[in-house]
RNA sequence: GCGCCCAUAGCUCAGUGGAUAGAGCGCAGGCCUGCGGAGCCUGAGGUCGGAGGUUCGAAUCUUCCUGGGCGCGCCA
């Protein structure tokens, strides 16, 4: 299979980054230290990161302290060392010194962040493509949800959570696929479409009532409508009758979670339908496979009552099949607690065996990472799982499992509890129907996805400062009115990429602050990537936004001074553009005028 | 009983083994003739659930305990 995901071409930056060029003076003063015999072992894999407090620099870096172990000499005595040894010949810094327990503190000149906001201006794409991609095909399946009722709020924090990632690692140059597993072979979506021919009955004057256990929704009411509307009475007369209805249901149930996902703003590479395995031999072919590698046994014999179910399998029957014993992998030789179940005693194939069929087709279809996301009733299926592609001879970094965690409505300050009257509240477009889809889609992957989230629907709703994503977009929208202004002003647009000179006035400490902020942009990006976390890119957008608003609040931007104006402009700009990608990788909009 | 996730300010939560643990809300007090006040500033508020261990250094890693959520089917 192709991938959609088109590589981006991202311009290389020109010039080392600051931090790039410190860690490279470190390793060279390291180096300097070992030939003067002051330092003895290997240089360590060190940081240089951002300094939190800024009496400690705007850059620091650990060296000393990492080195500390295998020099057995305390860590302001290599920082010394190191000091007196560290090359600077781009003068980028104007102070480097020892603090606390042997960090080493950079001050860098104006003009090094003057280069790097510039670099920021000249680049096409804020991330700047400074990492290298993996390779890898990866492949994020989420929501997945049984086609028997419509998408709820855990569906769509796994919406939210999966669409982001995607966007966060092609953004990094991944190749990312998108994919719904449709579960629509097995017992329930035959009750599905037995309860649909129920609706449909009755509907024509044949009074039916749904059978035991069966799907009672509404939405079930409409499409019984439709059916009849169609086909008539002709509707009534179908051999294979709940096939049928079973197969307009799920079609229908399907194109309803579509719809919904789109209002989300998620769309997938591709729907996967799990009968379509089952019809074409791939679950069997799963089993043989499990077989030949010698990870399978039978139970004994079952009793005779099982025997009622048996010929519903869909699908061929399985090969060399042993009537009325089970069939079960050995998944305890591979780290699970428990063998489980393939086969069972009347010869239908379980859900397990299924999704072991599904992993392989992706493993076959050419992915190297498979990511799933699951609900949190799931989490005791991952160790079989893993077993099983495990006892398949796939590499165990193949595969990893996201648990994104149960969703807490609150309203009016309450946890919503689920019942009748609130249930509908618990739907994914009743949600977003209130908040629109930029606000579900931040507060969705505004928190860790492994902690339980307390959605505030009222917060979501507000169109205040309080509400984060507002107060995010206001701070873009913002500075596209500053840019508005300005260029009435001065009839022209400003020049998109400045000279170094251009940037020389900025120089207040809310300036500077602002260009480390964005310097750490991809940094951010690559971190959320590495861990498969959203959120912290919703929290850095806050942050970057915050000190946009604080600098807005005490310094205007047009004044008299147009070099000064031209400078200022080019920063805003510059975290315009930062603000705008990052709300991209999260899904949600970046709005010139609110 | 076993397994997974969680526990950080009054509330909701950040915090890739680093320095004095941060933000928003709430609370107390201040700031508006301006490019969007949908804003900004100051302050109070913490034994990072508890106890050991590893480490030069632990909210972070590890063991045990406590409390909360979820899961332990020949269901999906």
């Amino acid at each position: 299979m192709r991938s959609t995901s088109a590589r981006r071409r991202v311009q290389r930056c020109p010039g080392l980054q600051m931090k790039d060029y410190i860690h490279s003076a470190l390793r060279e003063a390291h180096a300097r230290c070992r030939e003067q015999g002051r330092l003895s072992a290997e240089c360590p894999p060190f940081l240089v990161e951002e300094s939190r407090n800024p009496e400690h620099g705007e850059l620091c870096s650990n060296i000393a302290l990492a080195a500390a172990k295998a020099e057995r000499k305390a860590p302001r005595m290599i920082a010394d060392a190191l000091l007196e040894n560290l090359p600077d010949a781009g003068r980028r810094f104007t102070r480097a010194d020892v603090g606390g327990a042997g960090f080493i503190n950079f001050v860098l000149t104006s003009t090094s962040w003057h280069e790097e906001l510039r670099r920021l201006l000249a680049a096409s794409d804020p991330i700047l493509n400074t990492s290298a991609p993996s390779g890898k095909r990866i492949q994020i399946e989420f929501v997945s949800a049984n086609p028997t009722g419509p998408l709820n709020v855990v569906n769509a924090r796994a919406a939210s959570l999966g669409d982001s990632l995607t966007r966060i690692l092609r953004a990094l140059g991944e190749t990312v696929d998108r994919e719904f597993y449709i579960n629509d072979a097995g017992h329930q979506v035959k009750l599905l479409g037995a309860s649909v021919e129920a609706r449909v009955r009755t509907l024509a004057g044949e009074p039916t009532s749904v059978p035991e256990g069966g799907y009672h929704g509404e939405y079930l009411r409409d499409l019984a409508a439709e059916i009849l509307a169609r086909e008539g009475h002709a509707a009534l007369e179908h051999a294979d009758s709940v096939e049928h209805y079973r197969d307009l249901a799920v079609r229908f149930m399907v194109a309803l979670h579509r719809r919904s996902l789109e209002q989300l703003g998620v769309t997938f590479e591709r729907w996967f339908s799990e009968r379509e395995m089952h019809e074409d031999g791939r679950v069997w072919a799963a089993l043989e496979r499990l077989r030949a590698l010698g990870h399978t046994y039978r139970t004994d014999a079952a009793s005779a009552e099982d025997d009622d179910a048996a010929g519903e399998a869909e699908g061929p029957p399985p090969p060399t099949a042993a009537a009325g014993s089970a069939e079960l992998l050995r998944t305890t030789a591979f780290g699970d607690d428990k063998d489980r179940v393939l086969v069972r005693s009347d010869g239908r194939p379980t859900y397990f065996l299924a999704d072991i069929a599904y992993h392989l087709d992706k493993l076959n279809r050419g992915y190297d990472l498979l990511l799933d996301i699951w609900g949190p009733d799931h989490h005791g299926h991952i160790a079989r799982m893993k077993a099983a592609l495990a006892a398949l001879g796939k590499p165990a970094d193949a595969f990893d499992v996201l648990i994104a965690q149960q969703v807490n409505l609150i309203q009016n300050g309450e946890r919503l509890k689920m019942s009748k009257r609130a249930g509908k509240f618990f739907e994914l477009d009743a949600l977003v129907g209130v908040t629109g889809a930029d606000a579900a889609r931040f507060f969705f992957v505004n928190r860790r996805f492994d902690s339980h989230l307390d959605f505030d629907v009222d917060l979501a709703t507000s169109q205040t400062q309080d509400n984060p994503v507002y107060y995010i977009q206001y701070a873009h929208a913002r500075i596209a009115s500053v840019f508005t202004v300005y260029e009435e002003r001065q009839g022209a647009p400003l020049a998109l990429v400045p000279t170094l000179g251009a940037l020389e006035p900025l120089a207040l400490p809310e300036e500077l602050g602002l260009i480390r902020a964005l310097v750490s942009y991809p940094d951010t990006v690559k971190a959320a990537a590495a861990a498969y976390e959203p959120h912290r890119i919703a929290t850095f957008l806050h942050e970057l936004a915050t000190k946009l608003q604080q600098y807005y609040q005490h310094h205007r931007f047009i004044v008299e001074d147009e070099a000064l104006t031209a400078a200022r402009l080019y920063l805003v700009r510059a975290v315009q553009n930062v603000l705008r990608h990052g709300l991209g990788l999260l899904g949600v909009s970046a709005p010139d005028r609110m």
